[in-house]
This record gives C-alpha cells, sequence and structure tokens, in this order.
DNA sequence: TATTTAATTGCAACAATGATGCACTATTAA
DNA sequence: TTAATAGTGCATCATTGTTGCAATTAAATA
C-alpha cells in the first residue's frame, strides 16, 4: 500500500503534508507524536497543517489517535486489524517511549452497573518493549 | 472517612483548597474534571492553587487522575478498591461525560509481542450511563 | 495566647497544544 | 491551460499545564 493508493482510495488530494506524514508512518511499526513528526521534517509545514492535516487523515480512517495516561497524543495506520472493529488495544514502552498497536482484544471481566451500556473499550498496555528489555540486561544478566 | 481524616492520615495541612476539592470529590460517586471543580467554587482559588492541589493529592495517593481519549482530563477519589492495583478500569457516559470508577478487571487475551513485559493495563469503557439511557428512551418505548 | 517556621497560596509570566479566519497557493478536473 | 476547489501559511486566540517569587496561613512551640 502506497501513500498515494492510500489517500486516492479515500478521496483525498495528494499533497506535501499527507504524503510526508503517511510516508513516516509508513515507515515504522509504531506511532508518532506531533513532535516527532515535526522533527523529521523540520519547518517544511507549518504547525497549523499538521494538526489540520492529521485531522483530516483521522476523519478519512486512514489514522487513528492514540490518547497515553499522561494525555499525551500519537498517531497511528489503520491497519488491517483496525477494520470493522471498535477496540483499540494499544502497547507503550515506558522507557522509549514507543507505541504499538496490538492485535488482540481485552476483556472486562465484571458486570457493569444496572442499566450502563456499553460501547467500545479502550485499552492501554504499560509496560516495557523488547528492545529496551534487551538493553535493560544485556544477555540475560541481571545486573 | 471525613476530609479532615484524610488529610491527617496522608500527613498533609487542612488547607481550604484541599478542604474543597475532596468535599466535592466525596460528595458523588463521579470524577471531576478542573473546570467542574471551578463551577463549583469559582474565584475561590487560583488555577494554579487548583492544579498544584490536585497534584500534592495525587502524589499521595488520595486521589488519582483519569486521562479520557478525547484527552479530557478527570479526577476521583481513591477508594478501597484502588488499594495495592495498578489497574483503573473506567466508564465514560458518551451522552453525559460523567466518568466512574469500576472495580472489576480487564484482561488481555493475546500474547505480547516477544520479550515485551506488561506492567499494568488501563481500561477506559465507553457508553451510556443508566441515567441516560432513562432519559433517552423513557418507560422502555423507542422512539 | 503569641510566636515562629515551614507549607500553601496568589500573581505574573511562560510553554505547549489546539483552534479559527482569511488570504494565498497548489491540485486536479475540465 | 485554465478554473474551481481544496490545502496551506500566517496571525491570532483559547485552554491547559508549569515555574519563580513574594505574601499568607496552618499548626507546632514557647
Amino acid at each position: 500500500m502506497t501513500v498515494e493508493e492510500l489517500l486516492q482510495a479515500r478521496g483525498l488530494k495528494n499533497t506535501g503534508c499527507r504524503k510526508y506524514i503517511l510516508g513516516e508512518l509508513l515507515k515504522r511499526e509504531s506511532a508518532m507524536s506531533e513532535t516527532e513528526l515535526k522533527e523529521s521534517y523540520p519547518n517544511l509545514f507549518d504547525r497549523v497543517t499538521l494538526y489540520r492535516t492529521l485531522k483530516t487523515l483521522e476523519d478519512r480512517g486512514i489514522i487513528h489517535r492514540i490518547v497515553l495516561c499522561d494525555n499525551s497524543v500519537k498517531y497511528a495506520l489503520n491497519r488491517n486489524h483496525h477494520e470493522g472493529s471498535a477496540q483499540h488495544t494499544h502497547f507503550h514502552c515506558g522507557k522509549c517511549d514507543e507505541v504499538l498497536c496490538l492485535k488482540g482484544t481485552a476483556h472486562f471481566d465484571a458486570e457493569l452497573p444496572k442499566g450502563f451500556v456499553l460501547e467500545s473499550v479502550i485499552v492501554t498496555i504499560e509496560g516495557v518493549c523488547a528492545a529496551c528489555m534487551r538493553a535493560a540486561r544485556p544477555r540475560s544478566v541481571k545486573s
């Protein structure tokens, strides 16, 4: 899936800012914050353009917005496993701050209060990613 | 549990802003945003005092901070079911915006990628609360 | 009760994030 | 190639969160 195909499929024009954002997101597995996006192309686009473009891409279902428990925000591509699902499960590494989309779903195993209706469940798993675990204790030797 | 007892138990002085915040939170089940807190005592305390007080109460484990998917923030009292648990499950009503702490725990039923370590799971359930459901279709009659 | 001191508060200032209006520019359809 | 539309940059503003410092207050002590 190329950037151009993604945009065309949703009836969006093939503009500079969109190409950059989607190009960056396609390059990697992990989600990106606005700051990380800016760092990868400093001064290329206005801050407002970045916000508006992210909003457009989100509205058209090309990316989704992830809010972490420190209320920082990241954006990730909608991939196949996002189709038709209201469930979002993300992994946040407390060491390197990376965020990944996970495929499994989460379950809430208690009853909701009487009369309450569930629409969707948003799950964030906090932990440490494999790369940071390796960095913390090389060759399985505890420090 | 009175406000004074709560504060004394954590070695905190019995000050005006703390008494107001905890008083408001004790009155209700649901979490409150900074705006809601300000509305209940306009101009009584400076905005900065409010922030600092909320931070102090959070640091001492008296309240906890809840970040919703629209990155708004609410605060709720730590009650008994929060003791010793890294799990936070909250219900957010999309109609009235109320947030409740739930007692059940959530499970993630797929494997994490190899080498990843889970530390905690944060769950937000989006839905409609009982009061809003009743308001939407009184006497079980669908509109 | 008066005094002391350490913690709390208010104010001013600032930073980051997010939003809107408007003019200018670029994309794409004709 | 040229219109029409959509996207972009700039100016400006709102909200949320932070810090430093001086003034005030709680509560411990005399």
